[in-house]
DNA sequence: CAAAATACGTAACATACGATACAGCGCTCC
DNA sequence: GGAGCGCTGTATCGTATGTTACGTATTTTG
């Protein structure tokens, strides 16, 4: 039995054509809303001609678009009179295998920010938008996408922002250019490799500062770290998880920004104008 | 200033003749789907004649039906977006600058999993599990560190897993190696880039299965791609959250890893011995 | 209590919405 | 390479829907 027309639709969007199928994809992209509107709105939403949406309904098994219409509005009826499915995801009985990846994910993140302070947080803000010096990121070999990640917007919003990849040997020879008053943002979590802990041991016998972002069972590059952020990796996987690193950096680039602009820094309003 | 169409009505319905207000009242006691039907239909459960519905929505002051539906969907579309409105967020003790950043990038997750079906996740790691084709990834300003990070775990546990960064010319080139039996897993959020939607509108000529990951507001490339993720970005910060799309990438990475265990592949088996 | 004003429903109307027929196109399979 | 099939969009049609006019009922006011 097919409970909710949402399942129906990712039953059977394996066997629709492609027009049909962008009409699925977005009816499930904002769901069920375009679904109550008319076929009109539906299908310019979609990128589709009137009657592919209405093939559309009709392969789902509704005779007519109102009838479809119907079905739409007595779910969300449904829905809204008992809150409490809204926050127990549609239990799949028995299947679901992502749903306890999310549970966990969640949870890290609301562990790892558990154990960040305000205060934490704001050193490493005022520290980031410090525009006397440098800021440099590297990440090690899972971690990398998220420096890249936190260089891209850093270095939009302020200069000196450099991204470290590439051969060791090439990031190496930048430890020329790291002083005192610059930053080495790090992410580092198991297995901790070892190039990253001497690159990190290195810079800070230059007196740069290290923001660290590893595990909760902190890599030894922790040593050296002026500032550390823990996060939680553990997730029912054979990998572990980043995504709690991930959003404390997008929680620090959205502090940066904010920072920045309270700082009224002549070049956020020239972005601005630029936009 | 009146928020919502049901705050407005008990402003009013003091002042209502009885055949509006029965409708005031039809239209509360099951807010508010009576009022997404047809007038007939409202008139019907309200006991009054059609002409009263329009009577009475003329008093809340809109100028037509139509116009008084659009106003309440949207409002249904802004709970439906954002769960925190609805359960009115707990003040979170001590009140730090980045816990509304925290819950909203929750509620984005929480959100990009309920449009999510297992299904269609199945279906996505089957075709990335599928060892008879490459795999590519690709992304962009800001996601392409998502694309890195995906590649970096698919790369170890199969073999033919590219991932295109560098000058467009030079991924451009890469088309030459997609085939039909190929899959392209592309990143693109607002603002939508145009070299990435040419790129995946030319392999899709090719035959190349296109998983996309974009926002709710769908990348173009949603017009090609085989299976589209649709994360939700908003948060309270000067940049959109690319999180739910990071989770998502996570979950699949485990998700693949775990079929290919299934599949008794031997490259697992001797990862695990080299380990 | 009478007269006026307001409210309500019936019925006719016009719009715009959903439905359908048909032709063009690309794709697959001989 | 050609024939057949299936998918998609354009244009047209019928109809359900929202809208309005008008007559009757009901309440209000002097």
């Amino acid at each position: 039995m097919v409970s909710s027309i949402a399942e129906l639709i990712s039953d059977r969007i394996g066997t629709m054509p492609a027009g049909e199928r962008r009409a699925a994809q977005a009816l499930i992209a904002s769901y069920p809303l375009i679904g109550l509107k008319t076929v009109a709105e539906f299908s310019a939403t979609a990128g589709v001609s009137s009657p592919t949406i209405l093939r559309f309904v009709a392969r789902l098994g509704f005779q007519n678009y109102p009838e479809f219409q119907s079905t739409l509005q007595d779910e969300l009826a449904a829905q809204l009179q008992s809150p409490a499915s809204r926050t127990l995801n549609p239990p799949s009985p028995g299947s679901s295998a992502v749903s306890p990846m999310l549970e966990a994910t969640l949870d890290n993140m609301r562990e790892t920010f558990r154990h960040l302070s305000d205060k934490q947080l704001a050193d490493i803000v005022a520290k980031l938008a410090d525009r006397r010096g440098k800021t440099f990121l590297i990440g090690g070999r899972f971690t990398d996408p998220l420096a890249r990640y936190m260089a891209a917007h850093l270095a939009i919003i302020q200069p000196n922002v450099f991204h470290l990849g590439g051969q060791e040997s090439v990031w190496r020879d930048r430890l020329i250019d790291m002083g005192k008053r610059d930053v080495l943002v790090i992410f580092d979590i198991r297995r901790y490799q070892d190039s990253l802990v001497r690159f990190a041991e290195t810079a800070n016998q230059r007196g740069v500062q290290i923001v660290l972002f590893t595990d909760q069972w902190l890599s030894p590059i922790a040593r050296f770290a002026r500032h550390v952020i823990a996060g939680r990796t553990a997730v029912p996987s054979a990998w572990d998880s980043s995504a709690a690193l991930f959003v404390v950096a997008e929680a620090l680039i959205g502090a940066v920004t904010r920072q920045l602009e309270a700082d009224g820094a002549k070049r956020i309003r020239e972005l601005e104008s630029l936009r």
